[in-house]
DNA sequence: CGCAGGCTTGAGTCCATTCAAGTACAGTGG
DNA sequence: CCACTGTACTTGAATGGACTCAAGCCTGCG
């Protein structure tokens, strides 16, 4: 992409951003997955946002990152320095603008999640969570979980027993089915929808 | 404001705009709060947003509200038709990037907010608030809520029982007091912040 | 083949919810 | 001025859903 861009890569787990510290650059994200968390003292943590290549990384308003960013599993990207994608966005409206859907997307998706989080059960959340990496991977009866069981949980705000649990009732009721733990296919589309209240 | 903006009020529980509904304008709020709504089909709903006067209501990428927006006490905005709020963003990016800057700033609100309903218990979630609320008011010690007990539960994921009852206790211990129900004043700001948990 | 990390399952506990009274208070009309 | 009414709020008792603690089971990999 741009001149100055340096190509990077990293394995599942390795910090991004690290919440509140100053970083000099963006990253575009090229291949992967990351999970945007947030931590409270004790270590108790939230993940409050997933982001999937390709897509730009990084706090558009100040240099000190407001979540910390973790690949989840292998991921590729090109670091970008702050003055030179800033002078591009302050030149460039139709970028600028562009930043502005991105961001009014993650805004949707996270006030969706805080329904999720405020007042569905564990079995909605869980469904919900299905629902929408099945809708993310093009509606085929059969797709990939990114997420451990750990990390879903982290994200569903939920414990990893619980979201173990309600995946292996969606199981027993013949509602999904997992081929390889990872791997998910969906036998009742319709109780699925149903189970993810809406 | 501008030349078209029709001048509008709105007493508590009025409804703005609509989930899902399209809107052709949006609406600035000049005085009073609105909450952001969303609601599941058997009428959960959880509050996944407040906004407080000066601001800018309406989604910005699309005509149809993805809330439903309600006057939480009396309220008095301007309605501004969106071809000239649009024709005015395309023309001046200062007003755009202000405009990136507050949605920027919602994000981050409602990602502490995602951290709040996943993982703090009822005590940290309302004590959270009452500090959100007393910084808000210019950390005075005393400051009025804008929100009934019912619209607290709904913003934090509780139900009004579990509100009232964590409020009662953080009276019980002398962390604050309740001269008249919606105002608060804050007698040990210490342990107000050690209960919110961070 | 054995180890380690990820996952499942079980038993018991606890926090928030539900259901149910009962209290405070503002507004209204007699 | 005071009873009347409705809304907001508080408090109690019992329930239940998700959590904690604790084994044990897969499975990929060295």
């Amino acid at each position: 992409m741009a001149a100055t861009a340096r190509a990077m890569q990293a394995s599942s787990g390795d910090t991004l951003f690290d919440e509140a510290e100053e970083s000099g650059s963006y990253a575009s994200l090229s291949s992967g997955v990351v999970k945007l968390i947030k931590t409270l003292e004790d270590g108790r943590q939230q993940i409050v946002g997933l982001q999937f290549a390709p897509c730009l990384i990084g706090n558009l308003s100040a240099p000190e990152a407001s979540v910390t960013v973790e690949a989840v599993g292998p991921v590729f990207y090109c670091k970008i320095p702050r003055e030179e994608l800033d002078a591009r966005r302050a030149e460039n409206p139709q970028l600028e603008s562009h930043l502005m859907g991105e961001l009014l997307n993650e805004l949707e998706i996270a006030r969706d999640t805080m329904l999720s989080l405020g007042r569905k059960t564990a079995r909605e959340r869980v469904a919900s969570f299905l629902l929408r990496m099945h809708e993310a991977g093009g509606r085929n009866a059969s797709f990939e979980l990114a997420l451990t069981r750990t990390d879903m949980a982290d994200y569903l705000g939920l414990t990893l027993e619980t979201v173990s649990r309600q995946l292996s009732a969606l199981k027993r009721t013949g509602v999904v089915e997992f081929p390889h733990l990872r791997e998910v296919y969906v036998r009742d589309l319709a109780r699925l929808e149903a189970a993810a209240g809406s």
